[in-house]
RNA sequence: CGAGGCGUGGCUCAGUUUGGUAGAGCGCUGCGUUCGGGACGCAGAGGUCGCAAGUUCGAAUCUUGUCGCCUCGACCA
């Protein structure tokens, strides 16, 4: 490929919309063009980027036994309403209606197009297990589309559905296809991607992984221990305390705190720990707008995924009202409304002597005691875990928080759709059962921008050979100097005869110093430099685009040293 | 959906306060000089100033409405 003939044009500026630099500079290299909010068109550089990132995909699903389907786009909504995620979900699936007003949906994921296609095939035990998948996009009307390809609307994700007849089985497929995963990043040229543990959110089932790049962009928090291997997503991470009992039990006293609506202005009054406070947070159901206050101590936050989870509805932060049963600024769990649902956290499990909202404008209670003076307690894990917090595996106080995007995820489904869609299989005993599933995830554009945002410099991405657009970059500076241009010639069409990937800047008139700005922002990972002044030597360079590596080889030679190097770098990434 | 910011050639932006013939740099076309980290000169092309209504002799500029984008929040396999 010739790069003057490349379509989409590379430019100086960073666009004054881009906030993270994946995305500027995947602007400004000419990867992708703005369509519309969260929707972009690829150029012919970041296509051959996703299309390499398909390709692997697509021998390491080959190769645990996955068979590539294709699903519709466009599903009708009887599909939907058969596993009752047409009522179930949002707004961020998108509903119309064709000339006949028949309802269809565009698909954000695909487990009833996917036991649509199989619930014939699967009536008997002894199809089983099998897994199928498919490379498409998909389409989300997400709230925010944010940070370019990070996270948008419409996008090509690879989605794989499992199928099995006991747990056993699919825990152990669910085993493979971790591993697959693994292999996928690991070639993708970042190994570095973890497996963390994870909420089942919206897609039901028991135990998930998500796959975490860790990055300060990304939009999901994860808790590390650095003590051992624990890793979770906050919202799946349990949060242990060790209250200590201080034995310091006092009588439960009303006291006045004139204008102490949070929780610092009440023990700077009180001149009391935050650490023996009880913080209230006041959610309402989304179906009744019936008021949910989750009550934990005074130095945590509420992990609203534990405590959605917990209430076993959706929950959205209240707005409180003079008409409310509670009062803002002074709520705690002794005295409070009956029309109220609370949940209190055991953070709070094991203090004494808590200071606490007393339902009345203007006054807390201290000297509380949740078991003594409430009945029934019980407490429930919906606090978010801190930093230092205790790690629920090795039990030491050494979780660290770091921000990561999620670029794969892996989900032990059950029986929800097989169930809700009436999928049976018969086995030996001609018993009829419901195959358990499972669905395995990965966001194709989102891991070509992640690998970008985790591998860049200030002029460039600098891509992994196994995902690069080419695998060689020559610039021939001065191609009005006619050896040069010789010289560059034939090394291109040597390079191409042996298979090279490569893509040739034999532009006329541009300066070595634009040639050079425009291969550091196209990122392949050899760059070789044909210029006059390197033939005065017979030599030309060879470098990479880290650095990492940088020589100078005789023309007869170039051809071979540029091969050998290839090798090199694909052996560096699969060893 | 709530709060804030911004819409002026393909890109980055000035001009708006105080209404008076639409600007600069990059990019693009042609010619010339240059030629290893985004050169320079000359000559060009390209904009109903997001859209609509209003005020005015006159609106990019003032008013109202509307649409879009960005950020934070809500939301989210």
């Amino acid at each position: 490929m010739k790069l003057k003939h490349l379509v989409g044009q590379r430019f100086k500026e960073r666009p004054a919309d881009c906030v993270i630099d994946s995305h500027a500079l995947m602007v400004r290299g000419g990867y992708m063009k703005y369509v519309g909010n969260g929707i972009f068109s690829e150029f012919p550089v970041l296509r051959r980027v996703t299309s390499k990132i398909e390709a692997i995909i697509r021998e390491e699903m080959n190769a645990i036994e996955g068979q590539e389907v294709l699903f519709p786009v466009v599903m009708p909504a009887e599909l939907w309403e058969e596993s009752g995620r047409y009522q179930s979900i949002g707004s961020e699936l998108v509903r119309f209606s064709d000339r006949n007003r028949s309802k269809l949906v565009l698909g954000m994921t695909h487990e009833e197009a996917a036991v649509h296609l199989v619930r014939e095939f699967g009536q008997s035990y002894q199809q089983y297990p099998f897994m199928i998948y498919q490379i498409q996009r998909k389409f989300r009307d997400e709230a925010r589309p944010r940070a370019g390809m990070i996270r948008v609307r419409e996008f090509t994700m690879k989605d794989a559905y499992s199928f099995h007849t006991s747990q056993e089985d699919l825990e152990q497929y669910y085993k493979k296809c971790y591993d697959a995963y693994n292999k996928i990043f690991k070639r993708a040229g970042v190994p570095e991607v973890i497996t963390v543990a994870s909420d089942s959110g919206m897609m039901g089932g028991s135990l998930s992984h998500e796959y975490m790049l860790l990055n300060e962009v990304g939009e999901d928090s994860i808790v590390l221990c650095t003590e051992c291997n624990y890793r979770a997503n906050m919202e799946a991470a349990d949060n242990l305390v060790e209250n200590v009992a201080k034995n310091d039990k006092t009588e439960l006293c009303c006291i006045e705190t004139p204008d102490c609506k949070t929780i610092e202005d009440v023990c700077a009054f009180l001149k009391s720990d935050v650490e023996s406070s009880c913080k209230a947070v006041v959610y309402q159901k989304n179906i009744d707008d019936a008021f949910v206050v989750a009550f934990v101590r005074g130095d945590y936050e509420v992990n609203e995924t534990k405590l959605r989870n917990f209430i076993g509805e959706e929950l959205h932060p209240a707005e409180i009202t003079e008409d409310s049963p509670i009062v803002a600024g002074y709520i705690g769990p002794y005295g409070i409304s009956d029309q109220v649902t609370f949940v209190l956290d055991t953070s709070l499990k094991g203090i004494d002597n808590l200071v606490a909202g007393a339902n009345k404008e203007g006054y807390h209670y201290t000297g509380l005691n949740l078991e003594r003076d409430l009945c029934n307690v019980t407490y429930v894990d919906i606090a978010k875990v801190k930093e230092n917090g205790i790690c629920p595996c090795c039990k030491k106080p050494a979780l660290t928080i770091k921000r990561g995007i999620e670029v794969g995820n892996i989900f032990q489904l059950g029986t929800k759709y097989t169930e809700s869609m009436n999928m049976q299989y018969v086995d030996k005993e001609g018993v009829q059962h419901y195959p358990i599933m499972g669905c395995y995830g990965i966001g194709v554009g989102r891991l070509a921008a992640s690998v970008c945002e985790a591998k860049h410099d200030e002029y460039g991405p600098i891509w992994p050979i196994s995902i690069a657009p080419w695998e060689v970059h020559i610039c021939c500076i001065r191609p009005d100097d006619e050896e040069t241009k010789q010289v560059a010639d034939a090394l291109y069409e040597e390079l191409l005869r042996n298979k090279v990937e490569v893509i040739y800047d034999d532009r006329d008139g541009i300066r070595g110093g634009q040639m050079f700005a425009d291969a550091d922002l196209i990122g392949v990972p050899v760059r070789v430099v044909v210029s006059p002044r390197n033939l005065k030597e017979g030599k030309v360079e060879i470098s990479t685009r880290d650095k990492s590596v940088s020589m100078m080889a005789d023309v007869a030679e170039a051809g071979t040293r540029i091969r050998e190097l290839i090798e090199r770098l694909y052996a560096e990434i699969n060893q």
